[in-house]
DNA sequence: CATGTTTCCTGACAGC
DNA sequence: TGCTGTCAGGAAACAT
């Protein structure tokens, strides 16, 4: 399942591939389930854009596209964004290559390669984002949340201030931070010690300091090794990611601790299944 | 508003 | 081998 850091790893890989290319034609897909804008709409207003910068948000993917379909003015333009899901991929290919099942868009390059939406699962969602101009500058797609790698200690603490629920629940919550989902929630937790089922509000300075600390740190170690692959994410060449060697207690249940050798722990919370060291985690 | 629950979807896997 | 049933999970919709 990707989070921060696969698509961030995704979103580099695109931005390598396909900044400066102009998109001739689109296809997508008859099924509308994948698309907040309307195919006609999207469809429209991708055709004949120049591709300018490619980058992650939270767990979104955000092509920022020329503003005038010419491509050298300086106003700002539409973006087109890109949510992977559980399943979704982004996948750049000769338009020779066969087209994969569960391809629901493709935009079709002046290089003449293809830049295709795949996605088995349909969990990914596809919109056009127009940036607001309010006063002045325009302002770009910004996401639900903050940004985990770079908020502010006084920030982070004052998101979970008087939160009733679990802070596991409350990371994955994306109005509070985004692009944290269920492999990194549980691996911060456990790096910093506290309870997944620990009431957010309840969590003293000291341990919200740390959860900080581990989740930045766990974040920047997944993007250096292109995130974790667990199920079937690869990045857009099709590699997987090498984080899930560093995990400790994703997908451990029973195995004994990397720190003290009690079994890892395993229940359901939140709707998921989270894991975690009954001995180092109170 | 805050929080909990249900729903979407299909590949992978267990069990027979 | 091949069928059936169960599970996983991000986020929106719905319920409390």
């Amino acid at each position: 399942m990707p989070e921060l850091p696969e698509v961030e790893t995704v979103a580099n890989g695109v931005d390598q591939r396909v900044r400066g290319e102009v998109i001739e034609s689109v296809w997508l897909g008859s099924k509308p389930e994948p698309f907040k804008t309307s195919p006609d709409e999207m469809a429209s207003v991708l055709t004949g854009r120049r591709i300018e910068r490619v980058y992650r948000v939270g767990k979104h993917i955000v092509f920022d596209l020329a503003g005038d379909l010419a491509g050298d003015e300086e106003k700002s333009g539409p973006q087109w964004i890109v949510h992977l899901g559980m399943t979704g991929r982004l996948l750049v290919s000769a338009a020779k290559v066969p087209v994969p099942s569960h391809t629901h868009a493709i935009l079709r390059l002046a290089s003449g390669r293809e830049l295709r939406f795949v996605d088995a699962r349909r969990f990914g969602r596809l919109a056009i984002h127009w940036p607001e101009v309010k006063t002045g500058a325009a302002r770009g797609f910004q996401g639900p949340g903050q940004e985990p790698l770079t908020i502010s200690s006084e920030d982070f603490s004052s998101l979970f201030r008087h939160r009733k629920t679990a802070i596991k629940a409350a990371l994955l919550n994306q109005k509070l931070l985004h692009g944290v989902g269920n492999i990194y929630a549980d691996e911060s937790l456990f790096r910093a010690g506290i309870r997944p089922t620990r009431m957010a509000g309840r969590l003293s300075k000291e341990q919200l300091g740390r959860l900080r600390a581990a989740l930045q740190t766990v974040l920047r170690h997944a993007i250096e090794l292109g995130g974790s692959s667990v199920s079937d994410y690869v990045d857009a060449d099709g590699v997987r990611g090498f984080f899930q060697l560093e995990h400790r207690v994703y997908l451990r249940g029973g195995q004994p601790c990397l720190v003290c050798g009690t079994p890892i722990r395993k229940m359901v919370l939140a709707g998921r299944g989270t894991h975690y060291c009954p001995t180092c985690q109170k």
